[in-house]
DNA sequence: GAGTGGCTTTGACACAGATCAAAAGCGGAG
DNA sequence: CTCCGCTTTTGATCTGTGTCAAAGCCACTC
């Protein structure tokens, strides 16, 4: 498979992640300067966007669809250690060397920036440092949540926390009226979720269709998931189920 | 137990961390407004410095000693989501409730700022706002080197690994001649390991134990140990040895 | 419509690490 | 010196998840 899709989208008052990415805080003058050091690519599902230590002369906004971080030891054990979603940043300003592995999980646009005029932009605009030093400091909540998934909790309570950040995402995303349920589609493999969670993929099934025979979810397909009570999948994730407002 | 040492710095000139911390960068003038807004706090070890949850009126730098970041479940079970060591930044600007508990793992002094104009100073002092940039992001490589360890390693590669974490910093703070051997006292409990590495404390004892057997390391007491050759050290953590240089 | 390849499910069994229990080591208080 | 509380070690057993193997499902191609 190669490139297919060339992105619609040519200029940054069009893009659908304007207001959540890096350049979220820029003004008119500071957008012009990014849009000289831009350029848009697709990759297909499954393609490899960059090798772990491959040099790296670009850092990037995922613009659509899904990819994965991941570090892998000599033997092949696997870890996927970041799943990156449209408005999330690529890459380490700095670092002329990628550290980890960059899979695209789905079809997948970014908005590339060449990395050195970026990193001059970073000192000379406060915005653009800013907003970079507020979607790290998110990041790294998001990494010691996932740590106390892998270290502390059940193959069930893992897969149930997967289910319900990409639940919570999609809910926010399609800014429906709040209900109990929601559904949507895995973007993820069997495999990939394995991987992220530190499971074997046939646990990962196991556990899938368990919670599907206690109710807990239902299934259209392989890919799409139907959740009735998300209350219900919080309680099984271990998580506090009233978002610790009441305790 | 109360605080008992009062510090004895009181200039930033004399801080033992004054190049590494989060104002690493800051000139002289940079400097004097810190002053303005700093004062040391001691803890002794095991006493509590914040509970998650609570609210936080200053952020901090770690400067002497070693605290822990940790996060609980409603049933008790913890996992250590962060080791902070000297020069290590306490405290998330922005946000005005701590998100994890912190605790003093040994007796600890902390150079505190009160919250509000700290981050005002991070929008003014670039200088200040690019250093905790490059801090988040080490601490988010260090994050996610972790979630490797707690997903994909085996109980005696995670002790390996911590092990060889421990004696990387100390061969760096105390720059001797480079050697194969390195000898230091951990600052954790077994159980506290045991947090930090998703196992229970008997299981870090039988890997503890097992890599003595093997002579991987030798034991001083309970606490302090020795490695006579890293390079095995590091094969046992499942690392790479040779740092992938070669590869 | 049969064949092919990728993903997913299910089953049988093995084993690493958890759990439960007890004893040993060690430092501080009286 | 002895007692007490805390940490650490060691032992016996149990169990959740990994491993190995086979079959099912689905989309696509020829």
């Amino acid at each position: 498979m190669l490139d297919t899709k060339v992105p619609e989208i040519k200029d940054c008052s069009d893009c659908p992640i304007r207001h959540r990415a890096v350049c979220a805080r820029c003004d008119a003058d500071e957008l012009a300067l990014l849009e000289d050091i831009k350029y848009y690519r697709s990759f297909s599902a499954g393609q490899t966007v960059m090798w772990a230590g491959d040099r790296m002369d670009f850092v990037a906004s995922v613009v659509s669809g899904v990819a994965s971080l991941t570090q892998t030891m000599e033997d092949g054990r696997t870890q996927m250690v970041g799943l990156l979603l449209p408005s999330d940043f690529v890459g380490r300003p700095g670092r002329a060397v990628a550290s980890y592995t960059v899979t695209a999980t789905s079809d997948l646009v970014t908005c590339c920036f060449r990395r050195k005029p970026f990193e001059q932009m970073i000192s000379s605009t406060p915005h653009i440092a800013h907003r970079l030093l507020e979607m790290t400091l998110d990041e790294l909540d998001a990494a010691r949540e996932w740590m106390l998934v892998l270290g502390r909790k059940t193959a069930r309570e893992k897969i149930a926390s997967l289910l319900a950040i990409i639940a919570r995402r999609d809910a926010i995303a399609q800014q429906g009226p709040k209900t109990n349920s929601v559904v949507f589609d895995l973007p993820l493999t069997r495999e990939a979720m394995a991987d992220y969670l530190g499971l074997t993929l046939e646990t990962v099934s196991r556990q899938i269709s368990s919670l599907k025979k206690d109710g807990v979810i239902a299934l259209e397909g392989k890919r799409r998931v139907i959740v009735h009570d998300i209350d219900r999948l919080m309680e099984e994730a271990g998580d506090d189920s009233d978002g610790g407002f009441l305790s």
